[in-house]
DNA sequence: TATGAATGAGACTTCATTCAT
DNA sequence: GATGAATGAAGTCTCATTCAT
C-alpha cells in the first residue's frame, strides 16, 4: 500500500534512503486512515505523528503543513489512478459487450478504491485547504474514469449528444465513487454484494443509451 | 423553512414565545447554509451568531453546544422527512407502473432535498461528532426513503429475498441522495437535469428486480 | 502613562468601556517593559497577558498578533512625542541662545523618552518585524526632532550647506536617543547627570556650526 | 578576520589542525553577519550551519550551544580590541594635542569597528542571554576604550573629580560606538562623513573639561 | 433575558539539541 | 570526526464556552 515513486513536490526532503521512505509512507497511511475515521480538521497532527509513531518534528521534516499530506495523498492517488487505469484504455474496449465492459470497468475502480480508501475525503477537503493551484490535480483526478466513460460512450453510439455523454459519465462516476464509499467501513462480503448491485445499475444506466 | 413543532430535546430551552421561536429557526437556517458552505468544523459559534444577527450568549441559551445545532438540524431533518414522506406510503403505490412509481418518489425527495439542503453535510457529521446516542436519529433517518422503497419491493415481488430488498433499496437510496448533492450548488437547469437522469438510473436498476 | 487617545487601527476591537481601555493600556505598559527588558523575540504573548494579568484570549481579543502590540506602541509613540514636540515648533525658537535652545529641546527630549521608555526597542524591532506599510510611521517619528533641529540650523545660518544640516541633526538625534538609552536602566541621579553631559555635548556640537 | 589565538572557554573542543581552525573562523563570521542582518533569536543555528557549508553536528561539535556562539565572537572581540587598541597606549599620549589625539582614538575604533561589525548586535543579546557570568567580559570590553580615555583625561588634567572622567568618558564611547553603528549598513562616503563628524563631536566635548 | 468580553485548552508549527550511522 | 534525521518543549494563535453586566 506504500508508494516508492514519491516525486511529490509538495514534501519537504525528499526521503531517499529506505528508512524515511519507510516514515513517509507510515505517516501517509495513518493520515488516510485518520482522515477517513475522524475527518481531515479533526485530526491533529500531534495525533497522526504518535499513532505512526514519530514525533511531530519528524512530520514537519517530511511535510511543510498539514496541508501538505493531503497533498501528498491527493497525488498519490493520482499516480495511482494514471497507474491502475492505464490498462483500461485499449482501443478494442469499444467492441466489447456492455456488461464485460462495465465489469472490467468497475473491478478495476473497485481495486482502485480498495487500495486507495482515503480518495473521497481527501479530495473533498483539497478542494476546501486549497483555493490555489491544483486544479490541474482536480482535473487530473475527475478525468481518468469520467473521459473514459464518455469516450465510450460517444464512440459506441455516435448520434448521442456530447453534453449527454458527459453528463451520463458525470452521473455514472459520482454513483460508483458514493457506492464504493458506502461500503468502505462494512465487512467484505458486503463490498462485494455492493460492487456486484453497482454493476448492475451501471450496466442498466447505460443500455438505456445504448441499446436503442 | 422554519419548524414549528420542535419537540426537540436538544435545545435548551423550548422557544415558547414567537421571538424565540423565530431566533432558533433563523440559527438553524444560517448554521445550515454555513455547514453546506464551509463545513461543520470550519464554521465557528461566533460566526453562525454574528450572521443570524444575534449574540453568542443568546445562541447559547438555545443550544447548550455547538453539536447541539447539528443534532436540531438532523431532528428538524427526521421530522420533514417524515411529513413529506408519509403521502408516499399509500396502499395504492404498489399498483402504479414501476415508473410512475419511481418518478413519485423521487420528486418527493428532490422537494425534500431542495428544502434541506443541509442534509448530507450534517448527518455525515453527527456520525462523527457524537458516537453516542443518535444510532436511534440515524435509525429514524435512514428509515422513510429506505423502508419506503423496501416495503415496495417486498410487496411488488414477493419472492425477493428480503435481505436482497435490503440492499437493493439501500443502494438506491444512497444513489439518490448523492446525485442531490450533486447538483446541490449547481443551477436549477442541471438539477433537473440530474433529477431526470436519477429517475431513469433508478428505474431501469428496479426493474431487473420487478420486471422478470 | 496610559494612552486615551487610541484611534489606533492596529487593534482588533476599539475599546469602548474604561474597563477594556485600562486592560488595553495595561498589556501596552506590561509590553513595553517587559520588551525593554527581554527584547521583543524573547518576549511570549504568554507572558504579556499573565504579568497583564489577563489571559491570552483577550489579549488576542484586542490585538490581531503580536507585532500588532508593538504597532500599537510606535503608534503610541508617535502620537505623544507629537504632542510633546509641539511646543518647541514656537518660531521665537530661532531667537533664543543656542544652549537655551539645546536646553528646552533635550529637557522636552528627556520628558519623552521618560514617558515613553520602550521607543528605542520597538522602533527597532518594528524595522525587523514589517517591511511592509510603515514606512510613513518612521518618517512620522524621525522627522519631529531630527527636522526640528535640521530647520532650527538652516535659519540660524542660512548659508550652511542643507546636506550638512540634515547630517548634523540625523548625528544628533541618534546621539540624544543614545544616551537616553544609556541611563534606561540607572537611577534617577545618572540619568540626570547624562543629561546635563549631552547638553553640554550637543551645545558644544552645535556651535561648530553655528558660531563661526 | 579569522582568529588563531582562541584560548576560548566557550568552546567544546580546541580546534588543533588547521581545518577545525577553520571551520570555527568560518562559523564565527557566518554567524556574525546573520546576527548582524537578522538578530541573534532569528538566526536559526542551522542556518549558520549550512551558511557555513558544514552540519548542524559539526556545529555543535565545537560550540555548546547557540549563546556559546556569541561568547565566542564577545570573546574574539574583547581579544580584538585588547590587540587595536594596545598601540593608544604610548605615554606619548598625553603630549599630544587634543585634536591629533582624537583624530588617532577614532581612527583606531574606526578599523576597530570595520574589523568587527557585530559588536553591538552580539552584546546587546550577550547581556540578554546570559544574566550569568560574564560581567567579567563586559568588564573587559568597557575597558580598553573606556578606560583609555578615562586615564587620558585624567592625566591631562589631574584636577577633574575621577567619577566625572568616568562619566565623560562612559557617554564618549557610547557615543562613538552609536555613531558607528549608525553607519555600518551604509556607504563608505557616508561612513567617512559620519566618522569625520564624529571626531568633531567628540572633540569639542572634551575640550569643555581640558581648555580651561 | 440579551450581550459580548473573558477564558484557556489545545491546534499548528519551529528550532535548539542529540545521537545513531 | 562528520552528518543530518529525530526529538519535543515551547511559541503563537483560535475558538467553544462561560458569566458579569
Amino acid at each position: 500500500m506504500a508508494t516508492n515513486s514519491q516525486q511529490n513536490s509538495q514534501m519537504r526532503r525528499q526521503p531517499q534512503q529506505s528508512r524515511s521512505q519507510e516514515r513517509v509512507d507510515r505517516i501517509l497511511n495513518v493520515a488516510e486512515q485518520m482522515f477517513i475515521e475522524t475527518g481531515y480538521q479533526a485530526t491533529t497532527t500531534r495525533a497522526i505523528a504518535s499513532r505512526a509513531e514519530i514525533s511531530v518534528g519528524s512530520l514537519y521534516q517530511f511535510f511543510p503543513d498539514k496541508a501538505a499530506i493531503l497533498k501528498a495523498l491527493a497525488a498519490k492517488y493520482v499516480e495511482q489512478e494514471r497507474q491502475i487505469f492505464t490498462q483500461l484504455h485499449a482501443e478494442e474496449a469499444i467492441a466489447l459487450p456492455l456488461s464485460v465492459y462495465v465489469e472490467r470497468v468497475l473491478d478495476t475502480y473497485d481495486r482502485f478504491y480498495t487500495a486507495n480508501p482515503g480518495y473521497r475525503v481527501v479530495f473533498e477537503q483539497l478542494f476546501k485547504v486549497t483555493p490555489e493551484v491544483p486544479l490541474s490535480m482536480y482535473e487530473e483526478m475527475e478525468v481518468p474514469l469520467t473521459v473514459e466513460l464518455q469516450t465510450f460512450l460517444a464512440r459506441r453510439k455516435p448520434s448521442l449528444d456530447p453534453a449527454q455523454c458527459e453528463l451520463v459519465a458525470t452521473i455514472s462516476v459520482e454513483v460508483v465513487g458514493t457506492l464504493q464509499w458506502l461500503s468502505l467501513h462494512r465487512d467484505e462480503a458486503f463490498r462485494a454484494k455492493v460492487v456486484r448491485e453497482t454493476k448492475k445499475l451501471i450496466s442498466g444506466y447505460l443500455k438505456l443509451y445504448l441499446d436503442e
